[in-house]
DNA sequence: TCGATTAGGTGACTAAGTCACAGAGAAATG
DNA sequence: CATTTCTCTGTGACTTAGTCACCTAATCGA
């Protein structure tokens, strides 16, 4: 098959944890495909605040390179590798081709495209409607383990409120048992509390 | 040309000013192209606040439904028409078959996905990095004319925020001047004056 | 013309975000 | 091993934003 074959001559590229992907401003030439690890995408303001887009793992393309692509545009924010990661990298021109040619190649970019756009309205609709408590217990119980190595830091960023913040109802949420707090990480000892919450 | 041949033969939909073209959670099986007025399309919380996501219009696509068109989802937010509007169907079959055999077509889909990613983008840096009065004089300052006919309510929406937060920041715009109230409109009487606060 | 409706205003309160700084661990360094 | 440095967390005081209740004024429709 076409697709196979050229995806296996691609250039293979390895990132190491906390490295930048791309900064805002840049111009995009590549396409890049991560095979394994994850990058998170955001955007800072003036004033060094940041907020998470979304994240890029195996099986999703970066949709803001894509865009950047078609449009020839900078990239409008920035991205760092969150974990050590391995990618393919496709030029631009070798990128138009697929897209013409391969129907299997087109269906994998509109599908990344969809869930993109469901997920960025998603983030909309948190910032815009939903209470920090509401946020914080829905980010907990998404962990799938019940000990999370983050800092509160960690956690503001993610859901898009400040870290004062999100110490204050933390701690809230310990006083009520549902959490146990700990330098660098938080454990989780009542969930069914925290999603009285949601 | 292929494409303008199937684009003539389609059904062409009046509709009415405020008319409902989705609802949440309803399925959809029709791709929808405007001709002529505008959408907008918002998702509303359990508490009835509402958010505008985007609008729609002549030269876009609703990629929110081309979105549930490809994963078979649900529509996961509101569109009204916002004005009187004349719009397109294409089936889904129809759809499919478009996307994978004209070049054109195709470059209109991209091209429509990536402008909204970069949209919605922009409304989530807007509303987690923005204070209501950079967003309020953003708003004021994007409309041509100098007499805007708004209710304090729509710019809420707009910016997402609440409508006597809304007036209170314009009751000080119009003490500096910069603006004059009136019911049902709004005057720009200074942008250089909003303008510094952006 | 006279309700009824809609837009806007306001005070009092709650939630969230900011700022400044203090203290507790962890890690690094000599 | 001691001490310095850095990161993470806690907290008080304050500002900004959002909510709630209720009021007044303009507009519309019978």
């Amino acid at each position: 098959m076409q697709l196979e074959a050229l995806f296996e001559s691609l250039p293979e590229l390895s990132i190491p944890r906390g490295a930048q992907l791309f900064s805002q401003g840049q111009a995009c030439e590549n396409y890049v495909i991560p095979l394994s690890g994850r990058a998170r995408v955001f955007t800072r303001s003036a004033m060094g605040k940041e907020v998470v887009l979304y994240r890029v793992e195996p099986g999703d393309m970066c949709v803001l390179t894509t865009s950047c692509l078609f449009s020839n545009a900078a990239f409008p924010a920035e991205a760092v590798a969150e974990t050590e990661m391995t990618v393919k990298v496709i030029a631009k021109s070798q990128f138009d081709r697929l897209v013409n040619d391969d129907a299997g190649f087109r269906a994998f970019v509109f599908d990344s495209f969809s869930r993109r756009v469901a997920g960025l309205i998603g983030t909309v609709e948190k910032l815009a409607l939903e209470s920090i408590e509401q946020r914080l217990s829905k980010y907990l119980l998404l962990q799938p383990e019940n000990r999370i190595n983050v800092t509160h830091q960690d956690i503001a960023l993610e859901i898009g409120s400040a870290r004062e913040v999100v110490s204050r109802h933390l701690k809230r949420f310990e006083s009520e048992g549902w959490i146990r707090l700990g330098r660098g990480h938080i454990e989780l000892l009542d969930r069914q509390g925290l999603h009285q919450l949601v």
